[in-house]
DNA sequence: TTATGGGTAGACAGGTCGGTCTACTTGGTC
DNA sequence: GACCAAGTAGACCGACCTGTCTACCCATAA
């Protein structure tokens, strides 16, 4: 990949995340980034394909993140406890890689592109399996049967914290989930 | 309050629920509308007013249907049981008054903007605090001290069941917090 | 040297945006 | 009838949008 095409992916998802996808309109892009229009178009057809490769982007990114974080579980208790401190550690701006915390880009996204059957929707879709894929594959690490009804209950508390801590800004959640998960 | 000012707020929060506040210009409210755009002009003094009085006439509006939905409700594990349950029925169509399914009108206008401290993002925190205070005065009518972090739990969960059903378009949520919540 | 690929500045086009304004109509009240 | 409030159609304005294009440059490989 080259690094002009680089540069626009990065300076796009920085300004995308922070701002909005509709808000920041290509011109901005490029003025950020110091690239020629038609080196933008050189490398993506459109908008929504620039706009699809930092969705890739940021997928890869935070589920390499969380598979880091979530690594040392060796039980489900530990799991919870792992992932949920690290959401709290992402809300808090602790983690550089993901940038100031915005809320989840994928539920931002989705949120500015109503129409469930357009690509980004599509694709802000597939992030969620593929972060639940993450945490199911941790738990096959130390289990041979993943308790799949905990793992339903993880990735709906890991978008009820993600949502209360951008919307309402309360970053309570991990704790009052971890607790939570406890009782089960 | 007028007639063409009614007008003017339901058209528009319904296209802006339905569609996402950037991606419906005022040009298109007045056409869907019939209503003359010195007329919106001489309601609301800028796009803003009118997307702060969709807010004010959705929350007015969520607040009255889920306030009817739990009123029911003698005892924790009742208010539960209710409250997730009409929030199915929401994610499946089966409340009129709220319209076509589309997740959250105060998520998805807070991921429309960003700014944190704009007038949007705080009267869409603002409706999460109301709604909480729907859900904690239903719980007063049953015990002398409604129980904290029960409250807290319910609205998270509240918030992961919202998000999932309209991101990942999973509806299972409900069912799920119905029986983590009946954990504790 | 020539060809190719990647890159530059930025003008241009057609369209939409939010907001301002002209000129006029209608209905109700005094 | 005069006045006021609410309303109409829609032109206009400046700004911005996405995408196309001209004319040119630089580096590398053959």
């Amino acid at each position: 990949m080259s690094d002009k095409r680089q540069q626009l992916i990065e300076t796009a998802l920085e300004l995308f995340y922070q701002e909005g996808v509709q808000s920041i309109g290509i011109n901005e892009v490029l003025k950020v980034s110091g690239v020629a229009k038609k080196t933008l178009y050189h490398h993506f057809t459109s908008k929504e394909a620039l706009v699809l490769a930092t969705l890739e982007t940021r997928n890869q990114r935070f589920s390499q993140w969380l598979t880091v974080q979530i690594a040392p579980a060796k039980n489900n208790q530990e799991l919870v406890e792992h992932l949920f401190q690290s959401l709290k550690g992402w809300f808090e701006d602790r983690v550089e890689v993901l940038g100031e915390f915005r809320g989840c880009f994928f539920i931002n996204t989705a949120a500015e592109f109503r129409d469930s059957e357009s690509e980004i929707s599509r694709y802000c879709r597939q992030h969620k399996s593929d972060i639940k894929q993450v945490i199911r594959q941790q738990m096959a690490t130390y289990a041979d049967q993943p308790d799949e009804t905990l793992l339903e209950r993880i990735c709906l508390l890991k978008e009820g914290v993600i949502t209360q801590a951008y919307v309402a800004q309360d970053m309570s959640g991990p704790e009052q989930a971890i607790e939570l998960l406890k009782g089960r």
